[in-house]
RNA sequence: GUGGGCGUAGCUCAGUUGGUUAGAGCGCCAGGUUGUGGCCCUGGAGGUCGCCGGUUCAAAUCCGGUCGCUCACCCCA
């Protein structure tokens, strides 16, 4: 056991080898969605301002930020999400920049607080957004990319959905079609997106506390949670305001539909983002048997660029961590096999073969196979084993015999069929 | 931040009502005579039983604290 004063801290992970391909495996996904869809790839600084989360990302994330006092006296934070910096990132270059802007990021997020199942104090996050763009296309195609991520790593319709809601719908929805008072939106707001997580008679009481709803206004507004799909809420509400604020989604469903990617949506009302800069249609995805923490959330802020200072601008985008996802994956087998590998191995009998092992591996290296040989003279078994550990697909035998015929043993790790050939044959 | 459960080798665990030098499997290393891997056999390394303190003739075993892990709450990337 090590001592403790060198353990590692809590929440944080180490990435062995198979850890750190298990990783890797979801960053390839990540990666090639991105850029099916013709997204860029940036990055920014691991630590940032501490003002650049006060100020604007809502009171949520500040409470659990990384925060500390540089050497310069700066209060600085390790970064707990990655829009704020993306904002800041364009608010210097976004105007002499093509729109639409599409660009994604893969940061390793920070936030302090007590860890748990799908939660740690460190995490990689799928970042993908596309800014300067209004249209509710912008929208779709924003979540048809975390969709696709999912789908690239081998989850289907039958493991994931996309549950999605509309911020000016649902406050169309509680002013007119249920009466909540303008002082009171915050507050129903914040209880919505927690609603499905406490007892309905809980649920009431505070809806009537916080939000000062009378009892009729309190069933009116949970009835809003049973209803299915868009039809179904606008047949409920014919008032015109909520059919407008409707208008949107319905497109985005649309859109979604036409990709082929229908069967992952549905709407759901209760998704709200707790993030205060959220804008329009937000979402979330889950694994169908509830069983684990969002997988991935995101959707429309429009003002956030203006906010940190930068030119106004509409932004749509989402984050996927890689903790749950990697839960999620691991619990249905579609984590892949660990294996090492290698081109070659090669065995030496004999320390006179020494110097021509070394040429001979140095040359198929220079051609870009992987090669390793035994650093001490060892037995020849030992060194097939060692061949056998780190996967070898072939093994080079350079032998006294062989080397007086001008030959090497080439065998296949997997058939065992071996041929002598010239050592310049190889590569 | 609040509460519950847990803490024995790298990993998974066993350790009988507190009683002599704390065990197993896997893994690791070495060997089974420098010409062939996966299997097998033999041997070895590795633990101050998370840490500190208390009770006792005696503590891995009981008690307290602390740290860590974990689950829930809080909150949500």
């Amino acid at each position: 056991m090590a001592s403790s004063d060198f353990r590692r801290l809590p929440g944080f992970r180490d990435f062995p080898p198979e850890e750190l391909a298990f990783r890797a495996h979801l960053f390839r996904a990540w990666r090639a969605v991105a850029r099916r869809y013709g997204f860029l790839e940036y990055d920014g600084p691991p630590l940032e301002p501490l003002e650049l989360y006060t100020e604007k990302s809502g009171d949520e994330i500040v409470g659990q930020l990384y925060n500390f006092t540089d050497k310069g006296d700066r209060q600085v934070s390790l970064r707990p999400e990655m829009t704020p910096s993306l904002a800041r990132i364009l608010g210097e270059h976004a105007r002499s920049m093509p729109k639409p802007i599409r660009w994604f990021s893969i940061p390793q997020l920070f936030r302090y607080e007590r860890q748990q199942r799908g939660r740690l104090r460190e995490h990689f996050q799928w970042n993908v957004d596309i800014v300067g763009e209004d249209d509710v296309s912008a929208d779709a195609e924003v979540l048809a990319v975390a969709i696709d991520g999912l789908r690239e790593l081998g989850l289907g319709a039958e493991d994931v959905r996309a549950r999605v809601s509309d911020r000016r719908l649902l406050t169309a929805l509680l002013r007119d079609g249920v009466g909540v008072p303008e002082d009171g939106m915050d507050a129903a707001f914040a209880l919505i997106d927690k609603v499905e997580r406490m007892p309905e008679e809980v649920a009431r009481e505070k809806l009537a506390a916080d939000a000062g709803l009378d009892p009729a206004q309190v069933d009116a507004l949970l009835k809003l949670f049973e209803l299915e799909g868009l039809d179904d809420i606008r047949a409920a509400h014919p008032e015109a305001s909520v059919a407008e604020a409707a208008a949107p989604l319905d497109a985005y469903l649309g859109h979604l539909e036409a990709m082929g990617l229908g069967d992952f949506v549905e709407v759901d009302l209760t998704i709200v983002r707790g993030l205060a800069y959220y804008t329009g249609i937000v979402f979330e995805l889950f694994d169908r048997q509830g069983e684990l923490r969002a997988i991935c959330g995101g959707g429309r802020y429009d003002r956030l660029l203006e906010l940190v200072g930068g030119d106004p601008m509409p932004a749509v985008g989402f984050g996927m961590g890689d903790v749950v996802l990697g839960e999620l994956l691991r619990e249905r087998a579609l984590a892949p096999d660990y294996e090492r590998t290698l081109d070659y191995y090669v065995v030496v009998i004999g320390e006179e073969q020494g110097p021509a092992a070394r040429g001979l591996a140095h040359r198929l290296r220079d051609a870009g196979h992987s090669v390793a040989y035994e650093f001490r003279d060892r037995s020849v078994g030992k060194q097939f084993k060692s061949a056998g550990t780190e996967g070898a697909r072939s093994v080079i035998v350079l032998g006294p015999e062989e080397a007086a015929k001008g030959v090497v043993v080439l065998r296949d790790m997997a058939s065992g069929e071996e041929e002598r050939v010239p050592p310049e044959s190889l590569g």
